[in-house]
DNA sequence: CTGAAAGCGCTAACAG
DNA sequence: CTGTTAGCGCTTTCAG
């Protein structure tokens, strides 16, 4: 069996109250310290977060509910907000959620059930219900990219609005006219959109709905939309994509309908993935700033968890246009 | 506070030990259940596992170690392992070990700190000592997408020799003769090396070192070595990139030289990710059949953990070619 | 079928 | 400074 801590105060010559000072360095004598370390050394012993989580301690251990972890932007999301809980001494259990209310209800469940410190909650995270019994129950809770503007709870996001407002305004700069969006089922994307029409409005441009997109999170699906509005002989001469990924389905429709890329279409994304640079052309897109959101809410989170803090913020990070080669002037244009 | 199981009793007006056997749905009196069920329900009590654990029952939490969750290919990976461990009722926590023995040391032992049930390691697992060490303490323990062949372990893989093999065959039978690879450091690219050197002796070809080029894990390093390798004079005609991220690597080294592919240069990848359709052209490429090979993984260490079968098994899976638009005949070679 | 009670490994008063 | 001891919430003999 694995030591525990009686087998390291036999072994020492101490109380395990003793032993277990030194775990949590409390007071002990030199003495008594040096000859229980000796014997953890020697018995390779490893306390148990278990036992000791089980008197009130912290697991160090964070649920992190994200809408799709094969999706690249959320992995490399993932993957930052991994390395700073790491280095501030947390693991993270991660979860799918595909946008399912479901899940999300599922998910906190069973995460509570095993002690979790708190939740880092990104993307698209449906459920208000959630979070708000979250924060009553005091659970500490963080959202991601992500904010509920009636809720008072942590979250750190770049500002959406600002960032559909300046995409439309470069396409606008470029001189296009018809500028369709493609975007998903979330509050990031309807903010965007709403950055969009503002944009088109203080232009006295109008906004066509039939041009803005929602596309489902089945993959494909935003190929074909973009698809069905490239195919109608009045076509949109932009489109902004609400993230890189649907950004590439623009691209393959367009690469499928044979129209050059930015020549007679300029596509614009959002998010600066790392696909964005491999794609071709290399996207123009917005930068959202993620490595420094994810750290922020990764401290965030556990200065509530560590109590050290316990006024909410709401931290909003500005996004910035990275230009490449998927945009161009508007092709003349008698319409 | 939360409910515990001494409120349900009381509710019930029964034992915590009947609470208890209704939990774990032992023989219980049918009034009693009913009972105790509907103190459940009101109290809307959920058992902790903490406690449950603390008693010798397994956390449902298997340690999930893989090298970079950023990379797409592992994040996609890291998905479908996730899918299956939910349908079984596991839940994943999630480390990136950056390929770093130390990392990986660090890792095991925290999560075995915290009772992980098992750990599924995955992709380049470098330290063979930790795998033996978990091996030793009965650890169940599972790799992906990598084996030890001397340690008797349960792992589940493609062929890599027979991919490496078989993508050379390709390459060559559309009448290349220069063909380069490039690799990360790990097992699974040696393998694919060694066939692509067996299928170039097979057909009495030399095998040039300064082709084979072993990326490290910064980014953009690949593309440095294959542009150097396109800059010589005596240039391969054709990359076998040990995975598409390195594929597409290879393809910003030809777009940066201004080699056309595939009219000038030939390009293949590894894996079949979603990168492989987005990029342009869109990437020749060996599917590894991640799906089944996820669920497997996790079907195999949940049988060990479960202690429904003790034999260790070694799954290997065949890849396959998926032909798509980087790859073409050899250009007129006077070499 | 049900309850009393010991114990899982650790923490934290409380005494000494 | 150190030991005794009573829990933390749940499981599991062992009696009844």
């Amino acid at each position: 069996m694995k030591p525990t801590i009686y087998d390291v105060a036999e072994r020492a010559g101490v109380s395990i109250a003793t032993v277990s000072y030194v775990l949590n360095n409390q007071r002990v004598g030199k003495k008594s310290k040096e000859k229980v370390l000796q014997a953890m050394r020697e018995l390779n012993y490893k306390p148990s977060v278990l036992a000791s989580a089980l008197t009130g301690k912290p697991t160090s251990t964070i649920g992190f509910l994200l809408p799709d972890l094969a999706n690249p932007f959320v992995a490399e999301m993932a993957r930052r907000v991994e390395d700073r809980a790491h280095e501030r001494g947390y693991n993270l259990v991660i979860c799918s959620t595909d946008f399912d209310p479901n899940k999300e209800a599922l998910y906190t469940s069973l995460l509570k059930q095993k002690s979790v410190d708190g939740f880092i909650l990104a993307g698209g995270f449906k459920s208000v219900e959630i979070i708000k019994e979250l924060l009553e129950e005091q659970t500490p809770v963080a959202l991601l990219a992500e904010s509920h503007p009636s809720t008072s709870v942590n979250s750190v996001k770049v500002d959406d609005f600002t960032g559909g407002y300046e995409v439309t305004s470069y396409l606008l700069s470029l001189g296009h006219r018809r500028i369709a969006v493609l975007g998903e089922d979330a509050t990031s994307t309807q903010d965007r959109i709403r950055g969009y029409k503002q944009a088109l409005m203080e232009n006295g441009i109008e906004v066509r709905e039939e041009w803005i997109a929602i596309s489902d999170f089945n993959r494909g699906n935003g190929e074909r939309l973009v698809g069905e509005m490239l195919g109608a002989s009045d076509r949109p001469t932009a489109v902004f994509a609400c993230n890189d990924l649907l950004a590439i389905d623009a691209i393959l429709a367009a690469r499928e309908k044979k129209i050059p890329v930015p020549d007679d279409l300029s596509i614009i994304g959002f998010d600066n993935t790392l696909l964005s640079r491999a794609c071709d052309p290399p996207l123009t897109t917005m930068e959202q700033p993620m490595q420094d959101m994810c750290s922020q809410v990764v401290d965030l989170l556990i200065e509530e968890i560590e109590g050290k803090s316990d006024l909410k913020k709401r931290i909003i990070m500005l996004p910035r246009l990275i230009i490449r080669q998927s945009t161009g002037p508007c092709p003349s244009d008698k319409g």
